[in-house]
DNA sequence: CTTCACGCCTGTCAGC
DNA sequence: TGCTGACAGGCGTGAA
């Protein structure tokens, strides 16, 4: 579910609120969503802990407490994290009640429960694997022009296939791989190292813009997702290709197209992406 | 090494 | 109305 600008959202729409914040007490309602250390570790390692910093990398979100203890979460598919103000309805899917000092609370919510949490010294994040192996973030300055020829160069598999992996580019997801390749014209099955350097240009620009647009719109809802304070994003009325199968190509008119391109459900115009 | 199918979960929707 | 199967924004694992 959220990709880099949703969590990014999420990140800015929740610091305000839990930085500073005292986490007084933990209801974990559904134990086996963390991971590392023990459960009983974990509430240990968290309570009593004032939040110190809110950061964010590739779509893991981590937050610094007070004592050098980060704790990580990866909302997944369906994940949220929601402020909620003393004395509100908690949603029905909340898996996780963090008690802030302030009566208010910060609540962990995720339908699917396939959502992941851990908390480790900052000299130990190492051992979340997704968190080490991660490649440069689009915006960022190591997400360099060379740098994604770099990675291509080569490369047999199909080009949706590799901009899904987090190894290679840390943040995209399945929505904002196919509206950068929609940006850009090219098509997703087409082979990675084929793609010429002309292209990957324009997949460059298109990856970063597509990702600041996100960003800047808010995230895309189109059912889960919403930030910190339950709102929804905006950026789904601005989608390309996403969604839009049968419907006409924004640029040409010709009807969308909706395929599997690396066991994902994929959507493309097939006149102006080649 | 890469690529692929699958499992993890619940909810929704299309089709019958 | 109710049932079934496909599918959904992610990622780790194990097999090929």
């Amino acid at each position: 579910m959220p990709e880099m600008p949703e969590v990014e959202t999420v990140r800015r729409t929740l610091s305000d609120k839990v930085l500073g914040r005292i986490v007084r007490h933990m209801d974990i309602l559904l134990p086996r969503l963390i991971k590392w250390p023990s459960v009983h570790e974990f509430q240990e390692n968290v309570t009593g802990k004032s939040i110190c910093q809110l950061r964010r990398r590739g779509k893991y979100l981590l937050f610094d407490l007070s004592d050098g203890m980060v704790m990580v979460v990866h909302l997944r598919m369906t994940g949220r994290l929601h402020y909620n103000p003393v004395g509100a309805v908690r949603h029905p899917h909340t898996r996780i009640v963090f008690k802030l000092d302030t009566g208010d609370e910060l609540l962990y919510i995720d339908t699917r429960t396939l959502g992941t949490l851990h908390v480790m010294p900052e000299s130990e994040l190492n051992r979340i694997h997704g968190l080490t192996t991660m490649g440069p973030e689009p915006l960022s300055a190591d997400f360099t022009l060379d740098y994604l020829r770099g990675i291509l160069d080569g490369r047999q598999g199909n080009i949706k296939a590799l901009l899904l992996n987090q190894q290679y580019v840390g943040g995209l997801g399945n929505i904002y791989v196919d509206e950068c390749l929609a940006l850009a014209g090219i098509h997703p099955e087409r082979r990675a190292g084929a793609i010429t350097m002309d292209e990957i240009e324009k997949l460059h620009t298109a990856i970063n813009q597509v990702i600041d647009e996100g960003i800047r719109h808010g995230g895309t809802t189109l059912r889960d997702y919403r930030d910190g304070e339950g709102a929804s994003g905006n950026h789904q009325h601005h989608l390309a290709v996403y969604g839009r199968a049968s419907k006409p190509c924004r640029n040409c008119g010709t009807a969308i197209v909706k395929s599997i391109v690396a066991g994902r459900g994929t959507h493309f115009c097939p006149r102006c992406q080649t």
